[in-house]
DNA sequence: ATGAAAGCGCTAACAC
DNA sequence: GTGTTAGCGCTTTCAT
């Protein structure tokens, strides 16, 4: 038994063809004669041959491999919008491989990895990318091709799949409305972030339309996690004057908050009204079972590997796409 | 602005030296001279080179990528694992791709994936790969280096770096003793898991160490899942004899299983006490608190990519390298 | 210390 | 339909 994994050329001699007969039987099966074929494909078993996918890759300047960046891996929101991705593109053949952009120099260590041929491209659910990242990826001539996912970046042409985020936050707030309540704070994401200003945005909105008043010292800031959730709890603790009903821009800050109230004895839904976003797996478990606004994440990974694709093989891509959010009623809301 | 990348050529020729001498500067500088070393940095400045990784890594046989098996993406306990080998691996220059081993044939392609030197090795936090993995992965001569990081797979010579697992159940159980709980059950992972069989081992251990009987009737069957926690608290509630008292394999069947009771009536820590395993992040921020067996996730992460890194360079290392568990109390397990 | 040349394993262009 | 040739971009002997 060789030492080395046998390469085209051992095929080729094995089977009594050209290396090239060897790549061609391999990779256009019709552009070779029946009998060639099914030679070359004997000598393959006989050897044991993989092919090489870098010098594959080197030579075809193609990988059928594709980086997702996640901004948070911890965050379970996640996962099923990667799902979604892995499910489309092993369709497609392709591999997917995730990365958090949050380790130091993770992010650039993943543009390399594309710019090197290592990946055609980059979906990213990110929508604060480092510009070093931006500026080489943003499409065109001979860039890496990159599409964003939940997250977006606006003024670059890059294509994204999103979901309504402003429609989901309406929703939200028009349920407690609907509920009774009129005192309705909220809980922002971090600053800077696209999902924070529509989903702010869609409360506003919301508010205007019934002709509530939005007050300054009921919108609290957060992040996205889990602390700052806590945090937000504690801030709203002190409040001179509280909200009876809190539109919470995620859920993972919702848990937060809630238990945080929940250690100082005010509970949720009893004496506070709260609607989240996101309704990732505990939500339905949490206690209260809460009640928030769903996404269809698996759905929106199918949509970005399909817009990545479209876009890598330099087919006009629509912009935007925007899919719909629905509300899920559960326990954490009450009528006022 | 040429449409193409620079290569080592463009550099070479912009710095007027040979192809070869612009690759040493690069990865040997110190072969280089001084004056040299000066000339090729700055033209790779003006050239905006970038080494194709593509080719470099077809020469050295080398790729300074590893990709990490996870079983379930979903599970937020996987998340500071990863974020563990992260840092490590950045330490080392090393980029750490993810993959879900679910997806349909998404093992199979990150082997190839691995086979192909496309990645130096594999972590596996999944004890139940593929048999075609192991295979051609357990090692040896040529082989592509795998390491087991939490799960594990006995028998094979891979390398492993695990929790204490039957330290932990046992430190569960006994604190659950030390409250005054005879009557004590638990919530089994999934079947041929061997953190299922650890933790059971544990349990077992402990209620022999105390005389305390193991019912049959008390051993419930999940798998880790949120719905499998769901579940086993339906069969739970069932039971003509109920346990006051439960071990749950880990925090995410807890969530299933302590709401599927509190919809019934039935409150944790009031009418039965339970301490599970994992310390996730929501553990603490649930409702009620979970009591946890907490395992230092972070620094298995670490731990796993230097494992990793010793082996791919031919050293010898443990075979077995075991962490300690420590036990969180907080409000699900209450005195008898 | 540096350059010339060979070659990693594969595939695309061209000839037959 | 198949073989020959060249070359992807890099590193690494081997000379000098």
């Amino acid at each position: 038994m060789p030492n080395r994994q046998p390469t085209v050329r051992d095929v080729a001699q094995a089977a009594g063809v050209s290396a090239a007969t060897v790549s061609r039987a391999l990779s256009f099966p019709d552009k070779v004669s029946e009998a060639t074929r099914i030679k070359v494909l004997r000598a393959v078993e006989e050897t044991g041959y993989v092919v090489n996918q870098l010098a594959r890759n080197l030579r075809r300047r193609t990988t059928s491999a594709i980086v997702v960046l996640v901004p948070n891996l911890g965050n379970q929101f996640f996962s099923h919008i990667i799902a979604g991705i892995e499910s489309a593109a092993s369709r497609a053949g392709y591999t997917v491989l995730v990365s958090d952009t949050r380790p130091p120099g993770g992010g650039e260590m993943l543009m390399d990895f594309v710019r090197n041929n290592r990946a055609d491209g980059l979906i990213s659910l990110d929508g604060n990318l480092p510009g070093s990242i931006l500026s080489s990826a943003s499409g065109g001539r001979g860039r890496p091709t990159l599409v964003f996912a939940c997250e977006w970046h606006d003024g670059l042409g890059v294509p994204s799949v999103r979901f309504d985020n402003e429609g989901g936050a309406e929703l939200a707030v028009e349920h407690l409305v609907s509920l009774g309540h009129s005192r309705i704070g909220h809980l922002l994401g971090p600053p800077g972030n696209v999902l924070t200003d529509a989903r702010f945005a869609g409360y506003r909105r919301a508010m205007a339309r019934h002709g509530l008043p939005v007050r300054e010292d009921w919108i609290l800031q957060g992040d996205f996690t889990l602390d700052s959730g806590v945090q937000a709890g504690r801030e709203w603790l002190e409040l001179a004057e509280r909200p009876r009903a809190m539109f919470l821009a995620n859920d993972e800050m919702a848990f937060g908050f809630i238990s945080e109230l929940h250690g100082k004895g005010v509970e949720v839904p009893r004496d506070l009204s709260v609607v989240a976003f996101d309704d990732i797996d505990i939500a339905e478990r949490y206690i209260p079972a809460l009640t928030t606004v769903r996404q269809p994440r698996h759905e929106i990974g199918e949509a970005a590997f399909a817009t990545f694709l479209k876009a890598f093989n330099g087919a006009t891509t629509e912009l935007i796409r925007t899919l719909p959010a629905t509300l899920i009623v559960r326990d954490s809301a009450r009528p006022a």
